[in-house]
DNA sequence: CAGTATCCGATGCGATACTG
DNA sequence: CAGTATCGCATCGGATACTG
């Protein structure tokens, strides 16, 4: 016995959606991952059995299409037309959770999460003209905490790339940030003007670099959502 | 290990809302329960341990809000402000559900659950001027099937009352119909007319009274969501 | 890289019985 | 009516190892 037994659309349609790391893999088919480990490395708590069983549940019900691309290559999976209309009940429970929940709990502060999302934020437009290498170094991650706390951006409009190791080269622009400011600020909980006062973000580099880097980094895409007027629940 | 160690928004809206049974739940206080065995009317398959559980977790989240009612008597479970903001993403499931699942499986065509979200569905104004009993009696059910198939709804505008047993007294219209064929009217699939044409409605009565039932039995809120163009999925 | 196969422990959940 | 307590199984899901 495991469906809900009722033909109400909503039963239905939680019968498809409602299941562990399944909003959460719709989340990075939207924010444009397509293949398996790019989607696995959105969702580093997943195991890969578990995600593979959930996209196989996702294609058998009409909502992912798993494809090499016409030129060969590997698979990747895609939202079929059933599966881009999620949109509006991922972004609902987007808004929900940025209005009511405290989301700053010391356990999730992730670094390579972040910055995997920043590096999908970027204005490019607003990038400096030339090639620049900044490099973030976080600190006040959990404790045993063991992924990545030191990244190289590298951008070159309209590229932006993300590494783990040091590139090589010169660093342009520095940037140390406490993690909880930084998600704080991500999130829209708090400016980073505001952050950089309270030192939890330092930039060091040339002034014009130190100038530019707030207009070119974008924040989450529920950054926006107006807080409730009260005061958050315990 | 059972959060999903994120801090997006997305990713805690989930720890909250994307269990077995809580959309059902909180579909449940939308439409008005408030009562525990009333949530529980809705949810037939869920246990009563579950249906505790689920409700505490909401509670705690501050979801939901259980308190007695100020004139005494017995505690009503109610959304609280964050709860009812659940609404969009309920919708937004119950419109995906509506436009791509089949939703007729005749395992989850149960004739009690039906008739308890028509109840909540009639058209007060469109009532016949005095107290009416309509009989309905329905076919086709699922092998096994143990609930009720025949039902008194008792209206005398504005009330409304369904009866699981006979209240005595007149029948004034009689309903016959094919459960599926009535699932199908109720979700917008088919149109009442067209039910009557194929013999999976059929009814019996004053013909003033045969006339108006379908004015006011309405349909349910997701009746009315456009399908796709294209063909279902299998 | 992109998965699958297998094992086994944790937990989710239903059934039953009990309480105010 | 509105739950809670306890038990026991079934499934979920993580770890590890293996494959094309």
């Amino acid at each position: 016995m495991n469906g809900h037994g009722q033909f109400c659309p909503v039963a239905v349609a939680c019968e498809v959606f409602a299941h562990r790391w399944t909003p959460l893999i719709l989340r990075e088919l939207f924010a444009g991952s397509t293949r398996f480990n790019e989607i696995k490395r959105g969702l580093p708590l997943i195991s890969r059995t578990l995600l593979a069983q959930r996209l196989r549940a996702l294609e058998d019900a009409g909502v992912v299409l798993c494809a090499a691309p016409p030129g060969g290559g590997h698979a990747e999976y895609r939202l079929t037309p059933a599966g881009a209309e999620f949109l509006p009940v991922i972004q609902g429970l987007g808004a929900w959770g940025q209005r009511w929940t405290v989301r700053f709990d010391p356990q999730n502060l992730d670094a390579e999460f972040l910055m995997w999302n920043v590096r999908r934020r970027i204005a490019t437009d607003q990038l400096p003209a030339r090639r620049t290498v900044s490099r973030f170094e976080f600190s006040g991650l959990p404790g045993g905490y063991r992924r990545a706390r030191v990244f190289w951006l590298i951008t070159q409009a309209p590229e932006v790339d993300l590494c783990l190791k040091d590139p090589g080269g010169d660093v342009d622009l520095q940037v140390d940030a406490d993690i909880e400011s930084f998600a704080r600020v991500w999130l829209g909980d708090q400016t980073f003007a505001q952050a950089v006062r309270d030192g939890g973000i330092r930039l060091t580099g040339r002034r014009e670099l130190v100038r530019g880097f707030p207009r070119w980094l974008l924040h989450s895409l529920f950054a926006e959502v107006p807080r409730p007027p009260q005061a958050m629940p315990a």
